[in-house]
Order: C-alpha cells, then structure tokens, then sequence
DNA sequence: CGGGGTGTGGCTTATAAGCA
DNA sequence: TGCTTATAAGCCACACCCCG
C-alpha cells in the first residue's frame, strides 16, 4: 500500500477557544462605542479569494486586518483601539477563523497574537461578559491564566535549568506542555528537598569535573556525590512515571476493547432479536403491507445471506483445510469482499453520483440495496479514497482490477531480506523466456537454487527451496502462471548438428573439471508448455511444431471477375522467403509473370505476401 | 445551546498468503 | 496443517458543522 500523507493537523483548539472568547467580547463590546451602517464602516474583513490564491491566506489575512485597524498608525507600544462594535467589526471573528484553517503552526502563533491584540482592545473598551454567560467566560479566562502561567512556568524552568545544570538532560525536554502549564511534579522544577537544598547553598554546579571551580576538594566530591544521588533520583522518577504512563495507556487500551466487546454483544442481541421478530410477523397487516410494497421483507433474499462467503475469492481454502485432521475450524467468514465485481460497480456508481462523500455513498447503497450492503461502513468506504477524498486511492484501483486485495503481492517470503538475489534470479528467468526456452518449476528450482548458493548459501542450511515456494515465487514475484505456448521462438538452425556437439563437449568439459556425477545431469524434457506472463497473447517457446498456415485472400471486381490470390505468410528472417530456385518457380514466372510479386513488412516477425 | 449529522484517524479483528 | 504476517474490514470516538 502506498504510504499515506502526513495529515495536515487542524487549528489546535486552545487557539479556536481563544477566538470564541474575542467573539464574546466583541458582543459584549459597550454602547459608547458608535455601531456604523456598513458604507461609513471601516471594519471591512474578509478573505479576498483572488489574493489568497496568489498570495496565499497569511498574506491575504494579514492585509484585511491591517487595512481594517490600521495598526500601523499607532505609535510605538500604543495600543489597538477598537473605533466602533457591531456587525462590521464581528466579521473578523470570521477572518480568524476562515484563516487558522489554511496556515502553517507558526502562523497560527502570529494569529494568537493579533486575537491578544484585540482581547486587550475590546476589554480596554470596557467589553464584559455577563454572569448568565459565564461558562465560556471562565474557560476562556482560566485559559488566560493558564497561558500566562504557562510563560511564568517556563521561564523558571528556565532559569532552574540553567543554575542546576546536573539537572539539565535532554529528556527533560519531552516534558509536555501540560505538564508546564500545570506544573505538575517533574523533577527539573526542583520540589524535591535535595535539589532545593543544593540550589539553596551552592551556585551553579555541574557534574562535569573539568569546571573550574574555587571549592575545596572535600566539596567538590560532596557536590559530586549529591549530584549522582540526584542523578539516580531522577532516572527512579523518570521510570515511575513511565510505568505510570505505560499502565494508563494499558488501562486506555482495556477499556476500549470492552467498549467494543459490549457493542459487539449489544449489536449481537438486536439482529437476534430482529431475526426473531422477522419469524413471527408473517401474518396480518404486516403481510398486507408487504404485498403491497409498503414494508421491505428483508428475510426473502435468502440466497444473500451467504454474501460475505460468496463474495470471498478464498472460501476453496476453508473449504479444503478447514478442520481436516485435527486442523483449527475456522469460524464463518465475516469480512466482505466489496471489491467482487458484482458490488464494485454499485459502489463506483454511487460514489460518483454522490461526489465522494463516504457518509452519503453508505446511504445511498443503504437505501437502494439493503441486502448487500446493510453492513457496508462508512469508515470502510472512506479508506478507500485517495489522499484529498475525490476518486480512489491507487491500491484500491489495483484491489477493484484483480477483484480483491493481496493477491500477486510481490511477496517473496524468506527471500525478503535479499532483494539481489531475489532480483538476479527474476533477471534470469525473464531471459530464459526472452530466449524462448520454457520454463519449468524445476529448471526455475534449479536455478534459484544455483544464485543461492552462490549468494547466500546460508539459507539452504533451512529453506529447501521446494516446489510448492517456486510455484508461488513465480506468481507473487512474476505474475507468471503456467502457459500453453502459442507460438515458435526459433526455429532448428543449419548448424544444429555443430551446434549440439559444443554443447556436449561443453558439458563433458564441466563434469570433468568439477567432478560433477553423471546421476546429477537432468535433461530438460521438451515441453510444449511453460511459466510465462499471465495474460499474455503470445506465448514464444522452443522446439514448438511450426505451424503450416498462411492467409489466402481472396478477392473480386465489383463485376464480379476473381482477382489474382493474395497470400500472406509469416517468418522472423528472410529464410522463410521462397528461394529463387525453389521448385516450380520459373513455371510460377512464366504462367504469371505479369502478377508474381513480393512485399516485405518490416516487423520483428516478419509478414510478406506474394501475389499470383 | 443542544442535538443530530458528517468527516476522519486510529484501534481491533478478520482474512489469506506464506513458511516450516 | 499450525503459526506468522501484511493488509483490509469493521467499528468507535472525536472534532466540527448546521439547524432549530
């Protein structure tokens, strides 16, 4: 599957929150405050759509707001002063939000900074949120008080950090922010009595011994000391907090899975009882009302209540292993294959007519065709999409192309981990099929097990490289299955005969140098069949009978007088062509003289027709 | 402001390939 | 044929939006 996107986070909420406190104070803004009709107004905020598309929405932001309160008019450290409330001014709580949506993390800090801005403004206005309203109140001034302490937090952290410099260690630096922010025990804030007595009595120090220091040596090795007891301190907490955090995350973890367990249970429960309920509502106005088409009898479409078996491309292998010989029993399947031809196409349809809303595609088949997809999730159908939601994702196009997932993965199992043999032996098949040579699950073992050897001979000690895994390499890696071949590679060549007597010495060369036993020599059979491209129109293959056979076309004037026959032959070198002193070629010439003609194309496998 | 609907990430489980 | 593994299905929860 190809990796997915980084999701591109939204804007966080403290932020969000902080917006919806300005918007509250902007209502609340008082009535000494002039409220402008709309053409005396110079509070005129908005996204101009046409910069944002040139100059992107940081640019876009920034200039509506300047243009509307003309910071730039104020003098140095004067604050933002709010000419007027109403309707006008309230359009840049959209600008805010409209712009936190598109911009980058540190913009977004730059647009705190302008909601600061206009907090202080409209409460230096006078602006104040009544009691009844209080709820937003409080958790946006608690916010307050939490930003600001957050910045008090740290820079005394700071500060700490940088006198009890034994303290200072990178891990410290996970340290959330909320932890900061609440300044909940972590041991750079120095609680611990130890560390303050050595703040309290000793400046800086540091556990690196080559800081120059005054102290005597008695000292320096009682600093040493504290300072490894402190150490060991830390790490103690470090790991409590840790297996704190580890046992919360377990804990998380168990709830969840008991959250879904009780829904799995509860679901259970209701299609038991609705299957109950289908049983015993047959008779009276529920049957009227079925005839009539006003109610959907969902037990009648019986056949499908086996959907999610039939549409499994794999339910021949529970059929054929399931159980056998004290085998595990796999239960009922339960997973839908919605990738089987027969449900993709409504799938497709209706994503389309939908415009890529998984919620609305669910419906759609939901109400359309309850029986085959009432357990279609819009979370499923999701998934599927390609990054940005319109159209589906690559992996999915490839699932839909082969009807459902993993088949001709690529896998190679135990050879995983050696991508160059994997590829030296892919390599060497292929050019035995280039050749024409077939390829057969013992000469593709016999290779496989030669570049092995020769390349991690180590593996052999284990992996017996049977035929059972090459059938399956050839597959999964090649996408090879097993092949009729349809068409000669090559023909017996003249010089067959001085042909067969290299190779013979060849190998007699080999077996006397190598010591190689005669029982170890396996003449590959001809074979009229091969491993070769799944699909593939042609498949070319050796030694294959040669094929007596040409086209004869036939023709005729519209009046009805036979033309002269054209035939069309096909050959792969100029061979095939009839020699000039073939049998019966000067008769050829003399009887039609006027009509004998060749034409050539110019092909690999060459086709030429002749004319009489 | 609350309720319902929608989009989406993440967790758990099922499936089938792969290996010994 | 038992066990392992990669990937998809199934499902939930959260954030956000819209509407009355």
């Amino acid at each position: 599957m190809a990796p997915k996107p980084p999701h591109k986070p939204g804007p966080p909420i403290q932020l969000i929150r902080r917006i919806d406190y300005l918007a509250e104070l902007l209502k609340h803004l008082p009535d000494s405050l002039p409220e402008l009709p709309a053409h005396e107004s110079t509070y005129h905020f908005g996204l101009d759509q046409e910069l944002v598309e040139e100059e992107g929405t940081w640019f876009a932001f920034n200039r509506a707001f300047e243009v509307g309160f003309e910071t730039h008019k104020n003098r140095d450290g004067a604050r933002l002063q709010l000419r007027e409330r109403g309707k006008n001014l309230n359009g840049v709580i959209g600008l805010f939000k409209q712009a936190v949506k598109d911009i980058s993390p540190a913009e977004r800090e730059l647009v705190r900074e302008r909601v600061d801005v206009l907090v202080r403004a409209a409460q230096d206005a006078g602006a104040r949120i009544p009691v009844r309203e209080n709820r937003i109140k409080r958790k946006a001034s608690s916010m307050l008080v939490e930003t600001k302490r957050t910045k008090r937090d740290d820079e005394e952290a700071q500060q700490k950090d940088a006198e009890i410099t034994v303290l200072d260690d990178s891990d410290c630096d996970s340290d959330s922010d909320s932890d900061k922010a609440t300044g909940s025990v972590s041991f750079v804030r120095s609680k611990d009595p130890l560390a303050e007595q050595t703040h309290d009595n000793m400046s800086p120090i540091s556990i690196d011994s080559s800081s120059d220091s005054d102290l005597e040596p008695v000292e320096l090795k009682q600093i040493q000391r504290n300072a490894r007891e402190l150490e060991e301190m830390r790490k103690e907490v470090m790991q409590d907090e840790e297996q704190k955090r580890e046992a919360k995350a377990q804990k998380q973890k168990d709830a969840a899975r008991e959250r879904q367990r009780k829904h799995r249970a509860k679901t259970q429960k209701e299609r038991a009882a609705s299957r109950a309920n289908r049983k015993d509502s047959t008779s009276g106005s529920t049957s009227k009302k079925l005839i009539l088409g006003e109610v959907r009898d969902e037990g009648t479409s019986k056949e499908l209540t086996d959907l999610v078996e039939t549409s499994r491309p794999g339910s021949q292998w529970r059929a054929n292993r399931n159980g056998k010989l004290g085998g595990a029993v796999h239960g009922k399947q339960k997973h839908t294959n919605w990738y089987h031809p027969f449900l993709w196409v409504h799938i497709d349809k209706a994503a389309h007519k939908t415009l890529w809303s998984a919620n609305e595609i669910v419906k759609v088949l939901k109400r359309d065709q309850p029986e085959l997809f009432g357990r279609l999730n819009r979370g499923t159908v999701h998934h599927w999409f390609a990054p940005g939601g319109r159209g589906w994702s690559e992996a999915t196009k490839q699932n839909v192309a082969r009807h459902h997932q993993l088949a001709r993965s690529g896998r190679v199992g135990i050879l995983k981990a050696y991508p160059r043999v994997v590829e030296k032996i892919t390599a060497k098949l292929k050019d035995l099929r280039r050749s024409g040579l077939p390829v057969s699950v013992s000469l593709a073992r016999s290779l496989m097990l030669a570049i092995i050897k020769s390349e991690k001979p180590d593996l052999l000690k284990t992996f017996k490289v049977s035929e059972h895994y090459v059938r399956a390499f050839l597959q999964s890696k090649l996408d090879w299955s097993h092949r009729k071949g349809t068409r000669a590679a090559a023909h017996i060549p003249e010089n067959a005969p001085e042909v067969c007597e290299r190779a013979f010495f060849r190998a007699v060369y080999l077996m006397k140098e190598y010591d190689i036993p005669a029982k170890a020599r396996h003449v590959l059979t001809g074979n009229s069949s091969t491993y070769h491209e799944r699909g593939a129109k042609q498949v070319d293959i050796v030694a294959k009978d040669e094929k007596r056979a040409y086209t004869l076309l036939v023709a005729s004037t519209p009046s009805g007088s036979i033309l002269p026959f054209q035939q069309v032959w096909s050959g792969s070198t100029h061979r095939s062509l009839p020699v000039g002193g073939a049998d019966g070629m000067d008769e050829a010439h003399q009887q039609n003289c006027n009509y004998f003609g060749m034409t050539f194309s110019l092909r690999a496998t060459l086709d030429f027709s002749a004319g009489t």
